[in-house]
DNA sequence: ATTTGGATTACCT
DNA sequence: GGTAATCCAAATG
C-alpha cells in the first residue's frame, strides 16, 4: 500500500497485535459427522462446546474475555474451495466502535480459484492495487466496491489469488443493531423495517449489517481486533452442502457453471436457493 | 484523459 | 421476470 494512511493503519495493527500467537495444529478439521444443521444453529453459552476446541482454548486463549473459540491463520491456509466449505457454520464477529459485537453463522460462500477463474477479479494472473487483498497470506481481507455503492467481503485463501467470498449469514447476536444498521445504509427511502431474513441474505447486506467496508480491506481476520471469525458450535453435514454456480458472474465461459458456491442446505437465510443443484447429490 | 462495466440490491409489474 | 441506481477502478487511447 502506498497510501501512507493505510501504511500507518498497518504498522499500528502489526505493533499491537504482534504478541499473538497460534497453536501448531488446531487439531483435526471439524468433525463431519454429527447432526445436520441446526434450526435455532444458535447454541446458549452455557452449552458444551465440542471438544475439538478444548485444544483452542487452552494455553492460547486462557482469558474468557479474550476471543474464546478464535480460529487462526491455520484455519484460513487451505486451498479455495476446502475453505469455502470450511466456512459454513463457522460464526463471523464484528465488534464496533462501541464494544457492541454482532454475529453472524455463515451459511453461504464462493470459491475464486485465481488466475484460470475467469470470474475472478485475479483472472490472468491481473494484480491491481485493488485486488491485492487476494494475493496476501491467507486469512486476509479483500473487500471491494461493486455497482459503485456496494461492498463485497472476501476472505484470501491458500493459492495465488484465490479468495472466499461470504455471500450470506444467519444473524445470531445484535440483531436490532443489523437491522439499523442496514436501515440506515441501505438506498431505499421509506424505513419500512426489515425481516430478519433481509438483514444478511447477500454479500453486500451482510457488509451492511455488520457496517463492513473499504477500510476493512486487507486486514487480518485472524488478528484485527473489529472483526474475527469463531469456530461454530457445529458445522453441517457434508451432505447438507449444496454445490451451485455462482452468482451474478455472467453468461460467457465454462467458468460460469462451475459449482464454486456453497451453502447449507434448507438455510432460510440463504440468498440464492438453486432447485436444480439441490437435486443432485 | 476517457471509457466501460460490474462477485448487487431494491422496487417495479 | 425486468431494470434503475451510482461511481470506483480497470482498461484503453
Amino acid at each position: 500500500g502506498r497510501h501512507p494512511i493505510l501504511q500507518m493503519k498497518k504498522l499500528r495493527q502489526t505493533l499491537f497485535f504482534s504478541h499473538y500467537r497460534f497453536p501448531e495444529k488446531w487439531g483435526t478439521k471439524k468433525t463431519e459427522s454429527q447432526l445436520p444443521p441446526s434450526d435455532t444453529a444458535n447454541s446458549s453459552p452455557k452449552e458444551r462446546l465440542p471438544s475439538t476446541l478444548g485444544l483452542q482454548r487452552s494455553i492460547y486463549f486462557s482469558s474468557p474475555k479474550a476471543h474464546p473459540a478464535r480460529l487462526g491463520l491455520e484455519f484460513f491456509d487451505q486451498p479455495a474451495i476446502a475453505l469455502a466449505r470450511a466456512f459454513l457454520g463457522q460464526v463471523l464477529v464484528r465488534r464496533l466502535a462501541d464494544g457492541t459485537e454482532l454475529r453472524g453463522r455463515i451459511v453461504e460462500t464462493e470459491a475464486y480459484l485465481g488466475p484460470e477463474d475467469e470470474a475472478a477479479h485475479s483472472r490472468g494472473g491481473r494484480q491491481t492495487p485493488r485486488n491485492r487483498g487476494m494475493f496476501m497470506k491467507p486469512g486476509t481481507l479483500y473487500v471491494y466496491i461493486i455497482y459503485g455503492m456496494y461492498f463485497c467481503l472476501n476472505v484470501s485463501s491458500q493459492g495465488e489469488g484465490a479468495c472466499v467470498l461470504l455471500r450470506a449469514l444467519e444473524p445470531l447476536e445484535g440483531v436490532e443493531m443489523m437491522r439499523q444498521l442496514r436501515s440506515t445504509l441501505r438506498k431505499g427511502t421509506i424505513s419500512r423495517v426489515l425481516k430478519d431474513r433481509e438483514l444478511c441474505s447477500g454479500p453486500s447486506k451482510l457488509c451492511q449489517a455488520l457496517a463492513i467496508d473499504k477500510s476493512f480491506d486487507q486486514r487480518d481476520l485472524a488478528q484485527d481486533e473489529a472483526v474475527w471469525l469463531e469456530c461454530g458450535p457445529q458445522g453441517p453435514n457434508e451432505s447438507a452442502i449444496v454445490a451451485a454456480a455462482r452468482v451474478g458472474i455472467g453468461h460467457a465461459g465454462e467458468w460460469t457453471q462451475k459449482p464454486l458456491r456453497f451453502y447449507v442446505r434448507g438455510s432460510p437465510w440463504v440468498s440464492v436457493v438453486d432447485r436444480v443443484a439441490e437435486k443432485d447429490v
